[in-house]
DNA sequence: AGTCATCATGTTGTCTGACAACTGGCTTCT
DNA sequence: AGAAGCCAGTTGTCAGACAACATGATGACT
């Protein structure tokens, strides 16, 4: 019942621990890139746990990019660690997840989007787009919670840029942001009376960014698109620089 | 040495072929959001491999976060598959690693990054932009590769926005691209005679971005970050949608 | 001496078996 | 009926062993 052995068997899982450290450690370049790393064996006595405690560790950050193994070689560091994939919150070290960034990320992406889709846009992504209009069009009318209609209208845009990455990087945005979103709607419900109106005012900027998709104008679709987003961060109550 | 064989034992590590082969289960909705995956050692036998590579390849999807394991009730979907990382090379299945949307991608970020540095910029920002800067003239003049200094330049506008997450989806998108990039310079060196001036007009094009940010004109950093870029791609040999 | 095959050693990858920690449902006792 | 405790099942961890592979040293042959 010492109160270091806490700090070493306090978080759950082992291999989360020593995933944590050696993270921390390749942040820290104390292991530099292209290093080699010590031995499976050695990271397993100095931690003090069993072999598969660090392998499962090793594979986590394998999964990241942040090293790779050879067999009969030994583990290295990346040349350019976390080259594989991007998370929002970096392993360990949680910046907050605030709102305002994440939005402002997302907006820049979505802005784009709007304009390319407005490029490339097809009859199919044009129904697609208006049936994601509709449905909120319908929530909205029987007072149902629209944000999944919403999701749909979005989500159709990004498809229609025909640019799987830019479709890909705002799903993955979308599910980040999801969870606060709902929350905000509620605030809204709870909070202000006029959630209806803001809805109404959000439906009718989503009916002219379609226009513009529509009409093949590029621009138009960006600016929309643009002041959708604006508005909708005003609705959400987050601060924008403008 | 039958075709057959190759098939199953191709990719070096079994693990890789379990997480592959899960992740496409996955994705498929073979094993929908929410539901309960086999036993490890159910998995195990299926695959007719042992339960430690079965942990390893569910270590992965936990680290991707499609997965999530509850001691002593089992592994689950997560409800948002793929919720915690974003990545150019889906699990297994490369989408060609196109040059021309990840730098559409690029550039609706870094467009609007530009627009935020000038809103947002400190003097020490200003002053390691101003660093990148003078060191693409140096290297320029020297006739020596600038694309180091051309990283600088970018990634110091990228910080100057204080905004952590566009900052490191650009560091990201980079360090993808820098590879295509080396190339791509390459390419100018051997084929175009008049690299140098291509370089030239790069580097008037980053003054311009420069004066703009140094003004706090949000506008005027995003248009010249567009023709920016836009030229770029061009340079580039990337087809460009405008 | 130089070159090449061979081997010894170390490392990662995989297998096997076991036990600990925990969950959820069931039984059993009051 | 309600609550306590037990029990099978599952993930987490441990230990030891062997296979696959890489690398440098050793030795044989030219």
């Amino acid at each position: 019942m010492t109160p270091t052995l806490s700090s070493v068997r306090r978080l759950r899982h082992l291999s989360d621990q020593v995933f944590q450290v050696l993270m921390e450690h390749i942040s820290a370049k104390r292991f530099p890139p292209g290093g080699q790393l010590p031995t499976e064996q050695q990271l397993a006595v100095s931690f003090d746990v069993s072999r598969a405690v660090v392998r499962e560790a090793l594979a986590c950050l394998k999964a990241d990019g942040f090293v790779e193994t050879r067999q009969g070689s030994g583990a290295f560091v990346t040349q350019k660690p976390g080259g594989k994939s991007f998370k929002l919150i970096e392993g360990g070290s949680a910046p907050a997840l605030d709102r305002q960034h994440i939005f402002e990320l997302r907006a820049a992406v979505e802005v784009e989007a709007a304009g390319f889709a407005a490029l490339r846009r097809t009859e199919a992504d044009l129904a697609a787009i208006r049936a994601g209009l509709t449905a909120m069009t319908d929530a909205l009318r029987a007072g149902a919670d629209g944000s999944e209609a919403d999701d749909r209208f979005h989500q159709a845009i990004a498809a229609a840029t025909h640019n799987p990455h830019i479709r890909r990087l705002l799903e993955f945005l979308n599910r980040q942001f999801s969870d606060t979103r709902r929350l905000s709607w509620m605030e809204i419900e709870t909070a202000g009376e006029p959630a209806a109106a803001k809805r109404r005012n959000a439906q009718r900027e989503h009916e002219r960014m379609f226009a513009a998709i529509v009409a093949g104008d590029k621009r138009a679709a960006r600016r929309e698109a643009r002041q959708h987003l604006v508005r909708a961060m005003r609705r959400l109550g987050i601060g924008v620089d403008r």
